[in-house]
DNA sequence: TTTTGAGTTGTTCGA
DNA sequence: GTCGAACAACTCAAA
């Protein structure tokens, strides 16, 4: 009998590309498995929307692994040991994970597995850069992102070529596996239904997608990518945060087609993935990343506390047409385009002075792209306290944003549909509006559309003088 | 050690 | 309407 093998999937949710199945297959009969560990993730459980992708992904890995994955709820520590002894295994194979929490989880549980004769192996299998092998001279890790970027583009070399799935595969399936539907991942109440409509979860989805994305939305992208009703952005992330695409397969189609006309652009795109990697590097050198300031100056900030703000901001009902579509977006879709990112961004932390943690948890149970290293840094990059931040006296206007990005109004006008039939010159800032447009388009605002929740002159003034304050403050 | 130049994504004001 | 400068200084990286 040939030895056995556990290979766990974690957040590498493919067969093609996967060095610990790709591994494992040389040498072993396989049992995969996946754990879902909300014990062990603690405060860092996953949300609602992120759940929902989960399940989809699963059943899609399940298919592709011929219904022979095997599913497990519980402590993943104590799982693994009772399994490796029940079936009799002779090795565990995973690639690696970078939230602190499973970094100190997997160390212990190799520890332990290693303590009773079974052999470990861990891979790289959603960086292209371990966050270890890019340091300056002097060792110490990069706080700047372009000397960053530049310093790991010289080690590209280091960039794995993707590996193809595993030509033989011996599958095992535990008679005491759970079903996927016993892991309770699909919400009670069904608001998943347009979700579900905008979607396709899965390897083959995310593939099909990359690649129709660099055959369409690629040229063009460098400009494109700021307007959110157009289709030049790739919408990657969950499928990379899920790990059913793998950076290397993206980062090695998208050099393979690089000619001279779309050198610019797909430069950006590959900046982008770079913008992932930094994220992932911040949070292994500063674990504490997704809750504490990463400039220690920050925490001195006078921040608002205003529940009634929050939940305007949350539900998309500011009075700020760009910023309700964009919270409107994510609460109907998971998903939110870049550019509107940002605004919303810096409206909650900014406009309203609420704590970029609020921001922060609110994405976090709402992205389908949920991702510790992404949403941390990125909500510290726009408070300011981030590595590299934009710097304080950068607050987006949501008005001149919506016309400069959104001229027409074909996204807002989508996602805040009572506006719909608003001018353009009025639909960013509709009190502005004469009452017979107003009434012509059918709002009332206060009824059907809300007024303003603050005044954005007088409120960019507060927040310059808050950061004003922890200038001098902290000196 | 010291010095120098640079740093994702913006807005406003005044000429 | 358009354009350049100011916004504020600090930290980081590299020579």
């Amino acid at each position: 009998m040939k030895k056995r093998a556990i290979v766990w999937f974690r957040q590498d949710l493919r067969i093609s590309d996967n060095p610990a199945l790709y591994n494992a297959a040389l040498n072993y009969d396989i049992f995969p498995i996946y754990i879902l560990d909300d014990e062990g993730a603690g405060h860092q459980r996953m949300g609602g929307a992120s759940r929902w992708w989960l399940h989809h992904s699963l059943l899609s890995l399940e298919q592709s692994l011929l219904g022979k994955l095997n599913i497990y709820d519980g402590k993943a520590q104590k799982l693994l040991t009772q399994l490796v002894k029940r079936l009799n295994i002779n090795a565990v194979f995973w690639n690696r994970c970078y939230e602190p929490w499973r970094i100190e989880r997997d160390m212990s549980i190799k520890e332990t597995l290693k303590g009773e004769g079974v052999k470990v192996f861990s891979f790289n299998g959603s960086l292209l850069w371990e966050p270890w092998e890019i340091l300056k001279e002097d060792k110490s890790f990069y706080k700047v992102f372009t000397p960053f970027f530049k310093a790991a583009l010289k080690h590209e070399g280091l960039i794995r070529d993707p590996l193809p799935k595993p030509l033989h595969l011996n599958l095992l399936k535990d008679q005491k596996s759970q079903n996927l539907s016993s892991l309770n991942l699909l919400p009670v109440v069904p608001w998943d239904k347009y979700i579900k409509k905008c979607w396709h979860v899965g390897e083959k989805a995310a593939m099909k997608k990359l690649l129709n994305f660099l055959d369409t939305g690629l040229l063009g992208y460098q400009k494109g990518r700021d307007y959110p009703a157009s289709e030049h952005v790739s919408r990657l992330s969950p499928h990379l945060h899920f790990g059913e695409i793998s950076p290397n397969q993206v980062w090695h189609k998208a050099q393979k087609i690089r000619s001279s006309s779309i050198r610019l652009d797909l430069d950006h795109f590959l900046t982008e993935l770079g913008w992932r990697e930094f994220s992932y590097y911040l949070l292994v050198h500063f674990p504490k990343l997704s809750h504490e300031n990463f400039q220690k100056k920050f925490d001195a900030f006078p921040w608002h506390y205003d529940p009634l703000m929050l939940k305007a901001w949350q539900q998309g009902q500011t009075g700020y047409p760009l910023v309700d579509a964009g919270m409107r977006e994510l609460w109907q879709t998971g998903y939110m385009h870049n550019r509107v990112r940002m605004v919303v961004a810096s409206f909650l932390v900014k406009n309203l002075l609420l704590h970029w943690h609020e921001g922060e948890k609110w994405f976090w149970d709402c992205l389908l792209d949920a991702d510790l290293a992404n949403n941390s840094a990125s909500w510290q990059w726009v408070a300011g306290s981030g590595a590299d931040a934009a710097p304080y006296f950068r607050i987006f206007n949501p008005i001149t944003q919506g016309e400069k990005f959104d001229k027409e109004g074909l996204y807002t006008r989508k996602f805040v549909p009572e506006l719909s039939r608003l001018p353009s010159k009025y639909l960013f800032h509709p009190w502005e509006a004469p009452d017979l447009v107003l009434k012509q388009a059918g709002v009332v605002l206060g009824l059907n559309y809300p007024q303003p929740i603050v005044n954005l002159a007088f409120s960019r003034e507060q927040a310059l003088d808050a950061y004003t304050t922890l200038k001098s403050t902290t000196k």
